[in-house]
DNA sequence: TTGACAACATACCAACTGGTCGGTTTTTTA
DNA sequence: TAAAAAACCGACCAGTTGGTATGTTGTCAA
C-alpha cells in the first residue's frame, strides 16, 4: 500500500504550482488561495511548510529559478569555447519552446518577471534574483574568455560588459516579446540579437 | 480671488500620483487609497474623473508615459541623421537622470513596469502600451534609415531588426539596473550598449 | 502498542481592496 | 438671479487578502 502522505512531493507541488501561478500572472497578483486551490492542498500545508508568502517566494527562485538557469544556460556553456554559436543554438531551442509552449509567448521569462516586479519592492527578493544574474552573466563572461582564448570571440570584447549586455538584451527581448505576443516581432528582435552576437566574431 | 476648483489641475494632480506610484511600486500594489491619500483628493474626485482604476492606468499610459518617450525620444531623433551619436547622447542624459533622481535607479523604467506587470493580465493595457513601443521603434528605425543614407550607419543594418534589439537592449538594461540598484553595474552595461551602437557604425 | 511528532485540515480574523452612492459645494449657463 | 451642471466629499459595502489557532490524522521509532 503506498504512503498517502508525502512530504517530499507535497513541498514540490506547492512550489511548482507557485511559480507557475507567478509566472502567469505575479507574485503579489496571486493570492495564497489560489495557490492551495490550483495545488489541491490547504493552507494549512502551505503554511506548514512555508512561513509566509515571502518565503515561499524566495523558495521558488533559489529551487526553481536556479534549477532552470543552470539547466539552460550554465550548464551548456560551462565547456563552451566558441559561446556565441553555443548561445545562438540555446536561443533556437528557446524559440522553439516558444512555439511549443505558447504561454511563455505571454508571460516571458519567471525570472525577469519576478525581479521587475519584486526588486524595488523587497530587498530580500532583490538580492537572491540578483544572485542568479549574477550566476548567470559570469558563465557567459567564462565562456566569452574561453572564446576569445580559442579564437572565437574578438579579442577586443570586455566579457565583463559583454554578458552584461548580452543577459540585458534576453530579458529586454523577452519582455518586449511578452509585449507583442507575436511570433513576427519574435524573429526581427531575434535577428537584432543574432546581429549583436556576431558582430563579436573575429 | 483665485478658483477654488482647478479641475484641470485636480485631474493632473491624480494622473501625476498614479504614475509615481505606479512607478515606485506596481499598478496592482498600489491601491486606490493611496493614490487619493497622496494626492491629497478624495475617492469621489477621483471617480469623477475616471471611470475606474483601469481606466487611471490607461489614462498614464496614454498621457503621461507618451509625453515621456516622446520628450526623450522621438522629439530628439525626429531629425537625426547620425542616430548613432545621437542615441549616444541621450543615454548620456538618461544616465544623469540616474544620479540626479536616485529612485529611478530602484524603480526602473515606468513604461516597461507597467508593460511587464499589465501584458499579460489585461489586453487593453497591453495594446495601449504596446502602441507607445511601436512608436519609440518606429522613431529609431526611421532614424538609422537616414543615418543609412547619410552615410553614418552602416548600409547592411536592417533598421527593423535594429531599432527592436535598441529598444529591448534598453529596457532590458533599465530592468537590470533596478536589480543592481548600483552605479558600477549601470557603468558596465553602458559599455556594452556603447558597444552594440558602435557596431553599427561604418 | 504507544507516544511523539510531522503532516495536514478548517474555521476564523483584522486589514484592506476597488467601487458605490447620496449628499454638499462651487461654477457655469440661461 | 435662478437653476442646472460640474466638482468634490466621505461613509459605506461586499469580497479578498495574508496569516493564525486549534484541531485531526497519518507515520515511525522505541
Amino acid at each position: 500500500m503506498s504512503p498517502v502522505r508525502t512530504p517530499e512531493e507535497t513541498r514540490m507541488k506547492i512550489l511548482e504550482t507557485a511559480l507557475d501561478l507567478f509566472h502567469r500572472g505575479s507574485f503579489t497578483g496571486t493570492s495564497i488561495n489560489q495557490i492551495v486551490d490550483k495545488a489541491g492542498i490547504t493552507k494549512g500545508a502551505l503554511f506548514h511548510y512555508f512561513k509566509g508568502k515571502n518565503e515561499l517566494g524566495y523558495a521558488v527562485v533559489e529551487e526553481c529559478l536556479r534549477r532552470q538557469i543552470q539547466e539552460h544556460w550554465i550548464t551548456p556553456l560551462a565547456t563552451s569555447v566558441d559561446p556565441i554559436n553555443d548561445m545562438l543554438a540555446i536561443l533556437d531551442k528557446m524559440s522553439q519552446m516558444l512555439v511549443d509552449e505558447p504561454h511563455i509567448l505571454e508571460c516571458g521569462c519567471p525570472l525577469n518577471n519576478l525581479s521587475q516586479e519584486m526588486s524595488s519592492l523587497d530587498d530580500t527578493f532583490r538580492l537572491k534574483l540578483l544572485e542568479l544574474y549574477r550566476e548567470w552573466e559570469l558563465a557567459i563572461e567564462k565562456s566569452i574568455r574561453a572564446g576569445i582564448d580559442a579564437g572565437n570571440v574578438r579579442s577586443d570584447v570586455d566579457p565583463e560588459s559583454a554578458s552584461s549586455a548580452i543577459v540585458a538584451l534576453l530579458e529586454g527581448s523577452i519582455g518586449m516579446i511578452k509585449a507583442h505576443q507575436n511570433m513576427e516581432y519574435v524573429s526581427r528582435v531575434g535577428q537584432g540579437i543574432t546581429r549583436f552576437l556576431l558582430s563579436l566574431k573575429p
